[in-house]
DNA sequence: CTGAAAGCGCTTACAG
DNA sequence: CTGAAAGCGCTTACAG
């Protein structure tokens, strides 16, 4: 049984294709009432449904766009996932979902295939190594949001977390709770990640402004499985960190499992803060103090900047928009309470 | 700026437009190594980049499949997605996810969207009530792959836990751990939705079947945030249960918030399964007692069985793929050894 | 108010 | 071994 078309539709209706066009458009302008009334009873008996790819073909916009993801087993990458469907959906946008598993390389297969694919635009959380397509892209003007990490020497919009404020506000709490020796702990690739680097960079400027005392061991970049290694060590010095900030969830797993391991009491030994909401917070013992990224509002906003590039073509590029964290203060760091 | 084109191919090295196609499509049978070293060279002189959309146009054929999660917030739901996005990877094919958000409205639309798109089949997670749509796509030999939940009378290819075993696995470990008065609690819509209308009959079998009995007040079925509510006057009935199963990740944080708040001691009170692995089993005091749906090999056959479909037509429609749980005994359910 | 024609960028029998 | 032509299913100036 052949699919059927705009022509068996045009035939139905008697009418031609362009006028059975007109009516799938919407456009009634000049269109008589009964004309309209027959092509809508055809395509009812025909139970036609038109082909968007032939559409997109000649439209050449396909209201698809596409979003890479550095790593989806980041639950912040699940979230502004969310956030970006949900908003797409609104605007009658579909959204294909590519996940680079922090490979540059198959970072760069999934741009070249999306564009392939004509999406109208594209969503990136970029590794970093991909700078020269990124700007290419950007020179002609093809509608580009970054996330969570800059994009080729900062250009291009991009949306960031405040990430110095979000460690302002962790040690700023710790020194409240008279905790002086903190040590931050983050997931480290090869590459120098936004995230990752103003962190640091951020704990370094923030304790030297606090005139504590920065002890290099304390700061732990490393990868995933070998986290709770290296934590332990640091754990089991003759003077270990008395606060620890989890540079995200993940992160955050890792030290309180070794934390449950060495029998290591949060908060009484150790006061510990993850950045990133988590699901268990509430329900953890010791409920757990976090920084949170407003996800949602990053993920709409990424969607919101790309669908305005899309429609309305793409302007400046130098646009980085800082969204603020936003602390709960729970029973993990909570030093004073353990006395 | 004109984007260049097969024809801008063809004519800069001096062949046809089907000659170039021919190259593109690897047909080298019969071209001659010149013939090949000349397109491949204007390919390259013009940076040209083959638009899918209309070869798609051409062939019927997207490379691109559809998933419909009924709510992208559970955590299974994510995790499947990144299976099936792992699969599909490999197969070159691409993955537009929609969520349902629960409402079988949004389904359809979804549904009429993503076929308008041609993708070339679908995952779905059924809300269960657009049994018509499915069954007649399921007649028109439409590629279509259910998950989570049967399709419209069990027809079509579906992709479930065992749901009996699961439940079979934390009822028996209970009742090792000499805990008798078991209850039961699942989010619920109005729906009769497969892994809750299973597990809680399940529950209601094996509990028969150990010839314990079944307070009807230990069955809660509620939305996620009437939950807390319910299960907190349950646990302060005169004779609260004293094991509970978590129908899932959500709910699961639910049971844990409410002990927490109640100060109903973790295995010693109340001894907890929850079904779903959770990230944060191993941190949590105590740690987590789960029965793990084996997800990643769940979205893995769900594409493979799809993108099978795609490739070698639809055959028969009745097969239920069971997965089989896994139960990790931890120290949430050890009520034993809380004594 | 409606229709004929061209075209979006490919692929694919078919002819030579 | 290569090319001319038709066609996938739409949309869109333009003519009338």
């Amino acid at each position: 049984m052949k699919k059927t078309n705009i022509a068996d539709v045009a035939e139905e209706a008697g009418v031609s294709k362009s006028t059975v066009s007109q009516y799938l458009n919407k456009r009634y302008h000049f269109m008589g009432e009964d004309t309209k009334n027959t092509v809508k009873a055809a395509i009812e008996k025909l139970n036609y449904k038109p082909n968007y790819i032939a559409r997109s073909l000649k439209q050449k916009k396909t209201s698809t766009i596409g979003v890479i993801v550095a790593n989806i087993l980041h639950n912040f990458s699940t979230q502004i996932i969310q956030a970006i469907e949900n908003y797409c959906q609104l605007h009658q946008i579909h959204v294909i979902v590519s996940n680079a598993d922090d490979s540059p390389h198959k970072e760069k297969n999934h741009i070249e295939m999306l564009r392939a694919k004509q999406v109208d635009g594209l969503i990136v959380f970029p590794t970093g190594e991909n700078q020269e397509v990124y700007q290419s892209l950007l020179d002609e003007k093809y509608p580009l949001v970054f996330i969570d990490r800059l994009g080729p020497n900062g250009n291009g919009p991009s949306i960031l977390l405040d990430n110095e404020k979000a460690i302002h506000l962790a040690i700023q709490h710790l020194i409240d709770e008279q905790v002086n020796d903190i040590g931050i702990v983050t997931t480290s690739l090869k590459q120098q990640l936004t995230p990752r680097f103003e962190r640091v960079e951020a704990y370094q400027k923030i304790m030297r402004e606090n005139n504590l005392y920065i002890n290099e061991d304390f700061i732990i970049s490393t990868e995933l499985h070998k986290m709770k290694g290296t934590f332990k060590k640091l754990l089991n010095k003759s003077n270990p960190p008395r606060g620890v900030i989890a540079g995200n969830d993940l992160s955050l797993i890792q030290i309180l499992e070794c934390c449950r391991e060495e029998h290591v009491k949060i908060p009484q030994d150790l006061a510990v803060i993850g950045i990133d909401e988590v699901s268990f917070a509430k329900a953890f013992h010791p409920t757990i103090t976090t920084v949170a990224q407003p996800t949602f509002d990053m993920g709409k906003k990424a969607a919101k900047i790309l669908i305005q590039e899309i429609n309305e073509g793409v302007k400046k590029h130098d646009n980085v928009y800082r969204f603020t964290p936003d602390i709960t203060i729970r029973e993990s760091s909570k030093w004073l309470l353990g006395k």
